[in-house]
DNA sequence: ACTTGACCTTGACGCAACGTCAAGGTGTAT
DNA sequence: ATACACCTTGACGTTGCGTCAAGGTCAAGT
């Protein structure tokens, strides 16, 4: 089957000035223009546009998308897989968002404490994930970590290397937490460090620390089973025992 | 607590830049201007950015943001329950998305056929979605209903007429489920009857129609939970009954 | 007091991704 | 031939900043 713009314009929901400029700009040519000059697009271009629609959806440039559609050793189908694995970590980083306007909604009823910086959980980590979308696989096997490292650290506004210690405390979170859990016990040396790592950690995105803030960033972990798994995938039940862990910790440093 | 355009900047993961700018247009006025003419932003400012980026996550344009929260009659609390209510309904569009591509990833494995218009599921909801974001409660309780749907209309390339149809479709395959769910007879007169207003209704959005198309849909629809709710909350099970209709409308107009 | 570096200001240019409009050609049904 | 929907190219304009320049301010260290 072939479409003109309006046809393919109407079938994907985009405008036919939409078409035109990605065929101006390279992105999306037509298979031929008619005797009349008519752009005509077939099979290829419809399966080429779902593909340009979900790189668009997580926050590519056009010209990004060119480079990658147009790569002659673009693969159509392990895209989809990572477009997949994109949505999916799109839709959790929405989750923040609503499980912060939820707090908000809490706080305001007088129902909780809400700290300046928790009111933008979420936002930021946005800013990552955006930035990651858009630079992050390819930018990465082209150029290495750096590049995109740089650029997350200009994001949340640090300089290279605090956005590395940033990182590498990150994963040391994770691998005192695995450590720890062992233990059984959240008042233990090792789940008071895991605690006190993780801490440090928050120092990095907030511009002040609290106890009440600490607790409720903690209760948000367990709160909802999609933040759980983050922690679980070190250990099942690792998230209730780190929020266990900073409950002792934000007691203990009262 | 104070903030300089670079604290507040950071606390919220906008750039120092955005924050001038909304300035600049009225929107976020800091709090005061010190004596070397530094702004100054305090408590209410935070607030305030909070709510403009959680309308900023929704797509609203900054001057409807500004029309929106500077209005002396706008409620907090109240607007941060709509935007709860909006992230949800914009998280469901991306759960579409991902079914979309999940989909499409079967069909390129040989599993399932799929056809053109079902490969843009998804991203034409999200056109409509987008626009009921920013125009749909304020501009409909401004000027009704019109404006709005004639702006729907415009996004899926339809006369209002033709949207007025459309919506009124909608319904009506909702109403008759509600009905024909109570002969429990997915075969019954009323169950083929919903599927082929069911079918009508595709007709409107769907450029072509076949049959394996109208049952991939439907198996969607009860394929995830979240969209078979849209159907439940006429009857807790109409949209598995709905599924089977429509399953026993394919085969008999095979 | 002076220096240094981080942060602030205003002003201005430029960009991405189109939306909109104008002028004129094409296709199809009546 | 006429009417209407759709096509073309060309061009201007918009929104929401990113970036840069020039110069002032703040705070800590020497």
């Amino acid at each position: 089957m072939e479409y003109t713009v309006q046809k393919l314009g109407n079938l994907a929901g985009i405008s036919t000035r939409a078409l035109r400029y990605y065929d101006e700009i390279g992105l999306l040519k037509p298979a031929r223009k008619s005797s009349s000059g008519y752009r005509i697009y077939g099979q290829p271009e419809v399966d080429k546009l779902q593909q340009i629609l979900f790189y668009r959806e997580l926050g590519l440039e056009l010209e990004q998308i060119k480079n990658i559609v147009n790569n002659p050793g673009f693969n159509g189908s392990r895209a989809l897989e990572e477009h997949r694995e994109k949505l999916l970590a799109k839709r959790m980083q929405l989750d923040l968002l609503i499980i912060n306007v939820e707090k908000t909604i809490s706080a305001k009823g007088g129902e909780s404490i809400m700290a300046d910086n928790e009111k933008f959980e979420g936002f930021k980590q946005k800013l990552v994930d955006d930035n990651e979308q858009q630079y992050g696989r390819e930018i990465r096997d082209k150029y290495g970590d750096d590049v995109v490292n740089q650029s997350n650290a200009k994001m949340l506004n640090m300089s290279e290397e605090k956005y590395q210690a940033f990182t590498l405390l990150e994963q040391e979170v994770l691998d005192r937490l695995a450590e720890a859990v062992k233990t059984g016990d959240p008042s233990s040396e090792l789940a008071q460090q895991t605690a006190e790592l993780h801490r440090q950690w928050l120092g990095f995105t907030w511009p002040s620390y609290s106890k009440e803030a600490h607790m409720g960033l903690a209760e948000m972990y367990v709160a909802d089973e999609r933040f759980a798994a983050y922690y679980d995938k070190v250990q099942p039940g690792a998230a209730q025992f780190l929020r266990d862990a900073i409950a002792a910790y934000t007691a203990q440093n009262q």
